[in-house]
DNA sequence: AGCACGCCGACT
DNA sequence: GTCGGCGTGCTC
């Protein structure tokens, strides 16, 4: 031992490797152990790291310094964790430092944890007793534990008089047990699985259990996945292990907490960015101290640090929502199916309209495909139609076409509800001077800017500025010549306030509805059937049963068809079926109108047919002969900056430097679809590759070799990339 | 991600 | 002459 111990240490920062540190005085430390150490004039928290045989420190031992101390009563960093931080680094082309930010983004799980306080009756009763004592004493009746606040709520009384009953010894303090601390009830009684549900609960049990498998749920919507897959979480926790279920809009999963409770007797514990940063504390910790075993989480939760995870479920598992864009880009479904080789577990991907990327594989035989045909309890699939707008045109000015006009018309009717699908915000998408034709563009970005009549202003979605609605038109001065162009959600929900001015109608798009609770609170309003017809954008396409809902109708079926994108197709597709999938339930036979201008596209065609698998097989083949995803590999960089020229230059000069190779096609630098964002001019330069090709040694060759951006350029590399905007 | 160093313009 | 803008590079 004549050299003293250097331990690496991965600090969550964009740096390229861990650092080396001198172990504490007398102190071991194993990978996973949290510890604060002195980074430049800074003290920071880091984690030791593992290093692989063959690599030895080679920074010079003058400047290692030491480790200060190791955070004691915060669990390690699974082992597991530390390989898939290396594996996503590797594979995204990110510093390390940065998967690790992200598997640290709990700053609070760091501190001491607070306790929270609940109160229990258990004292003696107090000697001065008043009403409102009473009704307290009453409403804590059987021993449970009460927030403060929830138990003065329930007895009509202020907390003063909880603190009153505190203080004189009959309600006493506790702890306040955290909601993943009740115990599942893996036997309660449900309703029974129909016989499908039931052979395919086996078939996916019988992958599960034995290492790693990654299962594709495939059913129809209201064919009962999340029963299914039930079976298999119950199965997890039988086994004491922890299950993972990933869902694409946590915003969104209030039925499915329920559902969960309903089905286990207990309430699994929540993971997303709309948590407080106590709560996210809270359950990481639970999470690594093994405690929280069944967690519904937002893709981020692929990073918590689960010691003992038994399973992984990714819901929805199409829904671009999976991919990450910003700071670190991944693709939390491929990356589910990664974490799940490396733990050797089992990963369910579900859908009703699966990803072409899982089908493929399914088709291959990497993964068993598990299918559901028929809806639940004997409920009908709606009957879908497009509705040639060339044949049936709407009138001037309106955006609905005469029958579906008449479709909502009946289904108000017959008192069922109706929901209206246009993936557009605000009131119209352009706004034009009818006198010399200045269209109103948004200065810092290459977007027309969206008129919202709800805000009263004009608005840009890529950047957020916005003015407000101007009287007049700035470029000519005419006054009352500036037309709204297109439709937005508001728009049509004008037009359906003249059509129809007896329905009551609700708009469902994040710019009426701020916030989580408002969200909640309007999809519980449609539930409950206190609305008539529902206007809605993307918001309502992910995962949220309308019990009532008897009619879809689609304002614009081609709006995603449109763009030059190579999943414009598959992504169509599978939203409309998710849209109309959401007519009809166990009473109501529904229906599914869409608008379109071109109702032969094989899209339409398909929805139309309610043939799936004839789309899938055309869809597949066309991305086998481009060589496209999954059969080959894509990857995108963009190269943006304030200047027009330093970026188009930059870019040049990168594809100057990409090494000759064989099979692989450097394309570009083209001008992104969307050349301006925030001022900064936007270029890409794609990368075609076949798929046995190592994509990422090829990119780290060629970045290593060329000109770093400098100055206010940037360059961000994108493997997989979804949208080509 | 911070933070210091260093090189250019506009002030007492 | 100095203050301070931020572009560049380093932190084990």
């Amino acid at each position: 031992m004549s050299k003293p111990e250097t331990v690496p240490v991965l600090l969550p920062l964009a740096l390229p490797a861990p650092y080396d540190y001198l172990a504490p005085e007398g102190e071991t430390l194993r990978p996973g152990d949290f510890v604060v150490v002195p980074l430049g004039p800074a003290l920071r928290l880091g984690v030791v790291w593992h290093r692989s045989e063959d690599e030895k420190p080679d920074v010079a031992p003058a400047k290692l310094r030491r480790i200060q101390h190791r955070l004691e009563d915060v669990p390690p960093l699974p082992e597991i964790s530390l390989r898939f931080c290396d594996w996503v680094a590797n594979y995204t082309l990110t510093p390390p430092g940065m998967v690790l930010r992200m598997m640290m983004s709990a700053s609070k799980a760091f501190e001491p944890p607070t306790l929270k306080f609940g109160v229990r009756l258990g004292g003696e009763p107090p000697e001065r007793m008043t009403s409102a004592r009473a009704r307290v004493l009453e409403a804590a009746e059987g021993g449970m534990i009460f927030r403060k606040s929830e138990l003065a709520e329930m007895a009509g009384v202020s907390t003063g008089v909880i603190e009153g009953l505190v203080n004189a010894g009959t309600l006493l303090q506790e702890v306040l047990p955290d909601p993943w601390q009740a115990p599942f009830d893996l036997a309660r009684e449900h309703a029974p699985l129909s016989d499908a549900q039931d052979e395919a609960a086996k078939a996916l049990l019988a992958q599960t259990g034995n290492g790693f498998s990654v299962s594709l749920l495939d059913g129809v919507t209201g064919s009962g996945k999340t029963e299914v897959y039930f079976e298999a979480i119950a199965k997890t926790l039988e086994q004491g292990k922890q299950a993972l279920v990933l869902m694409p809009e946590i915003a969104l999963t209030t039925q499915f907490i329920a559902r969960c409770e309903a089905r286990f007797g207990a309430k699994p514990a929540e993971w997303h960015s709309g948590m407080t940063s106590n709560m996210r504390g809270r359950v990481w910790r639970a999470i690594a101290q093994g405690d929280a075993k069944f967690v519904v989480a937002a893709r981020s939760g692929l990073f918590l640090p689960f010691p003992d995870l038994g399973l992984i479920v990714v819901d929805e598992e199409h829904d671009q929502g999976y991919k990450q864009e910003d700071r670190v880009t991944y693709q939390a479904r491929d990356m589910a199916v990664v974490r799940g080789n490396l733990g050797k577990i089992p990963v369910i991907l579900s859908s009703a309209t699966p990803s072409i990327e899982s089908v493929v594989n399914a088709e291959a035989g990497r993964y068993a495909h598990i299918r559901l045909k028929s809806r639940y309890n004997a409920a009908q699939l709606p009957e879908i139609e497009p509705i040639d707008m060339r044949a049936t045109p709407p009138e001037r000015g309106r955006w609905l076409s005469p029958p579906l006009v008449e479709a909502l018309a009946e289904t108000l009717e017959r008192g069922e509800q109706s929901l209206l699908f246009l993936n557009r915000r605000g009131y119209a998408p352009l706004t034009l001077c009818r006198n010399c034709g200045y269209r109103f563009e948004c200065p810092n970005c290459s977007a027309w800017l969206v008129e919202h009549r709800f805000r009263r202003r004009l608005e840009c979605h890529h950047c957020g500025t916005f003015i407000p609605i101007p009287d007049e038109c700035p470029q000519c001065g005419a006054e009352d010549s500036l037309t709204p162009c297109g439709p937005g959600v508001e728009r049509i929900d004008e037009e359906i306030a003249t059509r129809f001015p007896e329905a009551r109608r609700l708009i469902l798009s994040s710019d009426q509805l701020t916030g989580i609770d408002e969200l909640r609170r309007a999809l519980r309003e449609i539930e409950e059937g206190a609305v008539d017809i529902v206007i809605g954008t993307q918001l309502v396409a992910k995962g949220h049963h309308f019990p009532g809902l008897a009619l879809v109708g689609v304002i614009d079926g081609d709006l995603g068809l449109a763009q030059a994108d190579p999943r414009a197709a598959e992504r169509t597709f599978q939203l409309l079926s998710q849209v109309t999938g959401r007519a009809g339930r166990a009473a109501i036979k529904g229906k599914g109108l869409i608008q379109t201008y071109m109702p032969e596209h094989p899209v339409l065609q398909a929805l139309a047919k309610g043939d799936r698998d004839a789309f899938l097989a055309r869809e597949i083949e066309a991305r086998k002969t481009a060589g496209m995803p999954p059969f080959g590999r894509l990857a995108s960089l963009l190269i943006s900056s304030g200047l027009r020229d330093r970026a188009e230059t930059y870019a040049r000069d990168l594809a100057r430097a990409a090494p000759p190779a064989a099979k692989i096609l450097v394309l570009g630098p083209a001008e992104a679809p969307l050349a301006v964002i925030r001022g900064r001019y936007r270029y890409r330069l794609l990368v075609k590759a076949p798929r046995e090709a190592d994509m990422q040694t090829y990119l780290r060759l060629w970045l290593g070799n060329a000109p770093k951006p400098k100055g206010d350029l940037r360059l961000t590399v994108d493997i997989d990339p979804y949208s080509f905007l």
